[in-house]
RNA sequence: GUCCGGAUAGUGUAGCGGCCUAUCAUGAGGGCCUGUCGAGCCCCCGACCCGGGUUCAAAUCCCGGUCCGGACGCCA
């Protein structure tokens, strides 16, 4: 390829060596005497300088004709230059246009001119190119990077399971339909339950990471319709000990992404605080609690509200989890109390500003599994392929699910949970 | 889905009955300038979401639509 260096691999101390560099032209500054080209690629900036008395004429006329955010490569000389950025700046010997750009542009890209977040998602391809939006998306990647780290160290073997799914699976949450040839179809909801068959299968700890879809029209900072859950389950494991490995995959993430994504972090203006373990439980009681002490009504057995939600974030003022749900609010492979069956061993994982993960032991006889399929209104019959699967040697076995976008948000303290998805799906957006 | 707010050059905004031939920034086009780094200076280009109504007069007020933002609900 034509490309031997991005700007951040250049060096003051290469003075004289000659280099390519490609990307974008970020800013051309004509001075008159002197014109600067400033190229942006993937890593960073780098400033092409132009002197008119000794520079190719050609040369010349092709930078100054450029539009901004056109395509080139630059080959030049590394100069040593104290009043340069980065302490180097290239003296060019050809520039060439790989693919030029039109203008105007659909939005600026220097941070001169804010754009709202929706027009900035109509033209993403251009939004990435801004140091804000790109470091985000760094981010992200850290994170899935560290979750797979994370998980595989823990022993979890990663799976990946189908999406177009036979039959509405949970309850709860609305799908979305589909044709599937001739027959109708779905877009599943979660890997719940092919998780769950996979500790059937002995294969003791997995983790899906991957988009699942909920045809809820909400309308919201922190939904999305298309979103990507980190599912996890384990066998011989209750719901302690996963709550456990899910804190200290939650730290080991901070951790990382405060140790590897320092510059991403310093472009978003942000300080990174490494949550304290263990986080903090509470039941479910002690937030209703929590929640009538603030003046709010509550019945035992309701789901919390938004402003519940908030009012226990701010008294917790970090992670915690809520745990000993009421059996009835959970979903039916929640495994209720022994000795006090109405409520169960599920928890959910909180952020003071929302919640990130829920999760549970879960139900592993066949007989309680299919009679609470039945109490909460399913079909039993409908999830024969699933049933199946806890006659023939099922282990106890525990599990959650953590929304990666809220881990993300909440983690950079982003208010819109579009930010940091490329190409959000919600009510409204299907395109691009 | 309910409630509240909004829609003005490519982008982000000011204006909220007549002072609007519509503000400012950025941008595009042209010019000057040898150290810019959000370069500077001069010239110039470009906009009131759609439909109806009120009024002598509508960007501005009213009604309907569309789209957008926020809160809540649903949901994870």
């Amino acid at each position: 390829m034509i490309r031997t260096h991005y700007s951040t691999q250049i060096t003051p101390e290469m003075d004289g060596s000659s280099v390519t560099i490609c990307g974008w032209a970020h800013e051309i500054r004509d001075l008159g005497g002197i014109t600067f080209l400033i190229v942006r690629d993937r890593e960073g900036l780098a400033q092409v300088t132009l002197f008119k008395k000794t520079i190719d004429k050609n040369v010349l006329d092709i930078v100054r004709g450029l539009s901004r955010e056109s395509v080139v490569a630059v080959t030049g000389q590394v100069k040593k230059e104290a009043k340069a950025p980065n302490g180097y700046e290239l003296v060019p010997m050809s520039v060439t246009v790989l693919g030029k750009a039109e203008s105007p542009l659909p939005m600026d890209t220097t941070g001169k001119v804010d754009a709202d977040l929706d027009t900035r998602l109509d033209v993403r391809f251009m939004d990435m190119r801004r140091p804000g939006t790109k470091a985000i998306f760094r981010i992200r990647h850290l994170v899935l990077k560290s979750v797979r780290e994370f998980l595989d160290r823990e022993g979890f073997i990663e799976i990946i399971t189908p999406k177009i799914v036979a039959t509405a699976t949970e309850g709860g949450t609305a799908l979305f339909p589909m044709t599937y040839f001739e027959r109708e179809a779905f877009l599943n909801q979660s890997p719940q339950l092919f998780k769950q068959l996979m500790m059937s299968g002995g294969f003791d700890r997995v983790f899906e990471i991957g988009p699942i879809f909920r045809a809820e029209e909400h309308d919201t900072r922190k939904h999305l319709n298309e979103a990507i859950s980190i599912d996890t389950e384990a066998s011989f494991l209750d719901h302690e000990d996963v709550m456990v490995i899910l804190e200290n995959l939650i730290v080991y993430v901070y951790s990382n992404v405060a140790e590897r994504g320092t510059e991403y972090l310093k472009t978003l203006g942000m300080e990174l605080k490494i949550p304290d373990l263990p986080f903090k439980r509470i039941t479910y009681d002690e937030a209703v609690d929590i929640v009538r002490d603030s003046g709010e009504q509550i019945e035992w057995g309701d789901d919390l509200t938004t402003e519940s939600e908030h009012t226990i974030g701010k008294t917790i003022g970090e992670h915690y989890f809520i745990v000993d749900w009421p059996t009835k609010i959970k979903p039916f492979y929640a495994l209720p109390y022994e000795n006090k069956p109405e409520i169960c061993r599920a928890f959910d994982l909180m952020h003071p500003r929302m919640e990130l993960s829920s999760g549970a032991q879960r139900v592993h006889s066949y007989e309680l599994l299919r009679s609470r399929i039945e109490e909460q209104g399913l079909y039993a019959d409908g999830f024969d392929f699933y049933l199946k699967a806890f006659r023939y040697g099922m282990p106890p076995h525990s599990g959650w699910g953590l929304g990666l976008e809220r881990l993300i948000m909440t983690m950079l303290g982003i208010e819109n949970i579009r930010e940091v998805v490329l190409f959000p799906r919600d009510r409204r957006r299907l395109s691009p």
